[in-house]
DNA sequence: GGCAGATATGGTATCGGTACCATACAATCG
DNA sequence: CGATTGTATGGTACCGATACCATATCTGCC
């Protein structure tokens, strides 16, 4: 092997001081181009004596079809784009693993986007990639996203919500039950005698959000509890918000919730993390609950009671149906897919401590 | 706002029954379809007037450029590759966040794809990517990448390595000094009077496992130690070899190593995992070090004694060296960039206990 | 023998932009 | 005043594939 060197020019080995295109290899090959075109792309007959000789004058040549020129004629580029707010959560790189291999069985391939929760983020994002012509979208919309979506619509570009939906529109979607898993974290926390409990999550833009408090609302309710605003934090679904809101909910003795609901797992280090520098003990002083498990090998063992989604199945099965779209399926009828969650209780929660 | 519905047809108000081209545009203004371009990318003479109504055009006809036929003309694409080999280790996505500021600021967008150390993996994105006309890779080579490099070379287009290179390869590199904080982290652990120090790293064929286990030796004998191959465990950079080869290293209580040396974050959390399991403390009964911090938030305030590299600076700085290359720059002698990586001593290690 | 259908290949136009070259007029200048 | 430079715009060809239509041979069968 040569030794190699990097920013180098283009292979000239052939004389013409440029790439290969097909026609290089068709003049090769002695056939036209379009045989070379079918040879590649095995969309008609050949005979195996072409085949091989088109073949060869590909081998000779190195040549590498161009697919920007193709997808220009096709009108298809394969690619999919996946926004996603937040790529250094693990819920969500779990999530993009199963919608890359929905998507890699069909020759499609991923393009990752991070918005950072960020509502111009994701517009810029839209923009950049409607103009790359992408074949469809999987959006997990961060706050009211609804002016991007339209301009995703009026292009005629399908699109698949993922874990989020939103008001008003009428989409494809893949969720969890955020509900009802919030709607069992706090029931379990009231059966242990928790009559203070406390929940922070996302703003209330975040359909995820609302949906966690309404589940805990209901679960509130159906056992006669009042709701307590001074309970009730929003943040970001960021370390930084659990940390901060516990931190504001232990302030004062008085109003001290017995029991913490998280509204994900990074909300959830947060929590560990303020109840720890208050020299709390989990879950002797304080009972904790979170959505999703803690990032893999978190904690030496997992002791966390969860909620506990599928995320590589939402990615796995947003993009299926994505997919669907994409090949021009227009007849079924739009999906709202909810996936159930799972309880888990585990070591994380007890009675609340006597006073 | 009319409810939006996903995969409808295309927008026809112009009853031309297809998106909008520059030529509709140039036809709506009054203008050539050259003007327009120039309108759109701001590279020519435009009287303010003509401006306004080829922008107006644009405005009613809610014209989106196509960037595929762009990129087929000017032959740049606009898009870098960036190689990883594992997207859920927060060392890589902070990578990541580096090179897509150092990108956005030249309007150029990444495509992130996730190798997961498979070399077979990594052949497949970079024909992909070369079929995309993709203007530069950052690659992470995950074991002998050479062939997949090679044909990125031989289409002439530039790549940066990062974090890791490869033998015989010469090439653009962006990476920590592996060799130095592997040195500090051992040194450091025989100052403490360690003399039976294990390693857990990765396998000899990653750059980054070499280079670690190179600056173990180099304490070692500097120290006077003897190399005892019982004490060198190879694996991946997950969270399994940690826990696995810690297993292996606490099975005999003769050769049971004082202190363990954790090749990265991941391993680490294993590491803790299994002396966890086996009921040993950190640092009384055992001392661990490792490579990179621990994901944000892990053991609630870090307590691990490490190796810190900056993830951010090498993915900004090896995609700014990139984006020379793409924008032609040939004159700049080839760059090996070898950052220095910071000792940082917390508590996780202590000197060896009495047997 | 003639015809349907399978097999095998090619010519030409086209996708939607921009490169390149050309043109025309106004302002500036020695 | 003619030459030069700056401003403003357009015509045509082309990037590298494939869509679409056409053609030719061969087989089997009535």
């Amino acid at each position: 092997m040569r030794p190699l060197l990097n920013a180098l020019p283009p292979d000239n080995s052939d004389g013409t001081g440029r790439q290969p295109t097909i026609r290089d290899v068709a003049r090769l090959a002695g056939v036209a181009p379009i045989t070379v075109s079918r040879v590649i792309n095995n969309t008609s007959y050949i005979s195996p004596e072409t085949r091989e000789r088109v073949q060869s004058a590909i081998d000779t040549l190195h040549y590498v079809p161009n697919s920007i020129s193709r997808s220009l004629r096709t009108k298809k580029t394969n690619m999919l784009a996946m926004l996603v707010s937040d790529i250094t959560n693990p819920f969500w790189t779990t999530v993009t693993r199963g919608a890359e291999d929905a998507s890699s069985h069909h020759g499609l391939n991923i393009i990752l986007c991070n918005t950072d929760e960020k509502q111009d983020k994701f517009a810029d994002y839209v923009t950049v990639l409607l103009q790359k012509q992408i074949d469809g979208f999987l959006l997990a919309p961060t706050g009211d996203d609804r002016a991007s979506i339209a301009r995703i619509d009026k292009q005629g570009v399908p699109y698949v919500l993922i874990d989020r939906v939103l008001p008003n529109i009428q989409a494809d979607s893949v969720r969890s039950d955020s509900v009802t898993g919030a709607y069992l974290l706090t029931k379990h926390l009231i059966e242990l005698g928790h009559k203070r409990i406390a929940i922070i999550t996302a703003p209330m833009v975040v359909s995820t959000g609302r949906e966690r408090l309404e589940g805990y609302l209901m679960a509130l309710e159906e056992a006669g509890l009042a709701r307590d605003d001074c309970l009730i934090h929003h943040g970001g679904y960021q370390h930084e918000t659990g940390y901060h809101a516990t931190c504001a909910a232990l302030r004062s003795a008085a109003t001290r919730p017995t029991a913490l609901f998280a509204g994900n797992n990074f909300i959830a280090t947060g929590v560990l993390k303020a109840l720890d520098e208050h020299g709390l003990r989990v879950p002797e002083d304080m009972s904790v609950v979170s959505f999703d498990d803690l990032p893999y090998g978190f904690y030496r063992k997992p002791f966390m009671t969860v909620a506990l989604q599928e995320p590589y199945t939402l990615g796995y099965e947003a993009a299926s149906l994505l997919i669907q779209r994409v090949n021009g399926d227009v007849t079924t009828p739009q999906q709202e897919i909810i996936y159930p969650v799972e309880l888990i209780i585990r070591d994380s929660c007890a009675p609340p401590a006597q006073r």
